[in-house]
DNA sequence: AAAATGATTGACACGTGTTATAAAATTATT
DNA sequence: AATAATTTTATAACACGTGTCAATCATTTT
């Protein structure tokens, strides 16, 4: 890497810091352009050749502290489809309680920017992800042989996609909306399911509905 | 009526009007305050005064167009709860359809804005209204008798805002949309319903497979 | 070392939603 | 009719995200 490039970075890190440093300390509504600038020690407009927009910055504190829309990877690799797909969504889960509020700022403010290529990139990772579970637990015989998996990933992003939405909004907590989502996943789920996977669906729509609210 | 009140629906109306109007002419992006108040023939500080802020007049353009949030009241009365909840998602399908454009321009406006008591009041109107009609399937016996009715009716109030939330964005169609929330609200409901009204479910549900996506 | 390249800076400007202030107009009250 | 109360108007201003553009600085290439 030149150090040019060694220079962007460290600049690069220096703006996510201070953007996080100020939604810490004094609030999302104090997070500005002007103020990030001043924090970070940079000119106005170097946060807008770095990153592109106030929204790509916000994007950038997603990414550097690990969040990833899509659930596929997570869990065991040996474990079948479905119980990766709500090991997903257990670290979603599990992510954004780490810090509850402060994720929900940054992903609130992504969502209801007027960027719409942000949410437009998150509903087709989550739909890849999701339908590429979909049709793993297919071929593995834990669906139904006439499921559509296609359409069954895609109807189990978007439940996703819309309660986290939701949570952004701040009417919700983080466990209630992810309550939210198992129910609605694994009642969808129990329409498809082969007779392999039903025991265990079933046991945990019981227990997701105490769960929930 | 005063004479004052009556001045102030007046202009009240002259402002939706003129908001309707720009929005239909020369697209959302172009209806600024500014430019509302010069077509209302109006000051800029009127529809300030007269609702409160821009989000305002959108929920008032939404009001005056006769949208309503809870659907509990669509359908014939004489029908069942569960045939009523989804004879209210038709109808809020039907207007949004008499003008998708239109009122996604308006909906998305509302939702992405930084006014949260707008959602607040949807989501509190919605779940009212679908628990409302889950206590009474639950009373007539189209619920198990073990269902957590209110739990029931706020997790369907739920899943209809967050589709309706992603509907806005611009991503689905309505139809897509509505077909979402009817296939996750079927499945739901076939986990809960009694033996009189699982036939009609089932059979419904594997209709909405086929409409949505 | 000199020239070329690329990033950062600074000062400014635009349009936005919203608010402040004071004057003018309209309505209500006595 | 005169006065008081309220609403609208005109104008300016604020903070915001974002953009322009020349100047400057550091780095890379010759």
């Amino acid at each position: 890497m030149s150090r040019r490039e060694e220079a962007k970075t460290f600049n690069r890190a220096r703006i996510c810091a201070a953007a996080e440093a100020i939604i810490r300390g004094e609030g999302m509504d104090k997070l500005t352009m002007r103020r990030l600038a001043e924090v970070a020690g940079v000119s106005l407009r170097t946060p807008y050749n770095l990153f592109g927009s106030k929204t790509d910055v916000l994007i950038a504190l997603l990414d550097e502290a690990g969040f990833e829309f899509a659930p596929h990877d997570a869990g065991d690799i040996h474990a079948g489809a479905i119980a990766r797909l709500f090991g997903g969504l257990g670290r979603i889960e599990a992510f954004f309680a780490s810090d509850e509020e402060y994720y929900r700022g940054i992903y609130s403010a992504i969502m209801t920017s007027d960027h719409p290529e942000a949410r437009s990139t998150s509903v087709g990772r989550a739909i890849a992800s999701t339908r590429a579970l979909m049709e793993q637990a297919l071929a593995h015989g834990d669906l139904n042989a006439d499921t559509d998996a296609e359409g069954l990933g895609r109807h189990l992003a978007i439940g996703l996609l819309a309660v986290l939405g939701m949570w952004g909004s701040g009417f919700f907590a983080n466990r209630e909306s992810i309550a939210q989502v198992q129910r609605a996943w694994l009642a969808v789920l129990l329409q498809h399911c082969s007779e392999t996977s039903r025991p265990w669906l079933a046991a945990a729509y019981d227990n997701s509905r105490e769960t929930e609210g």
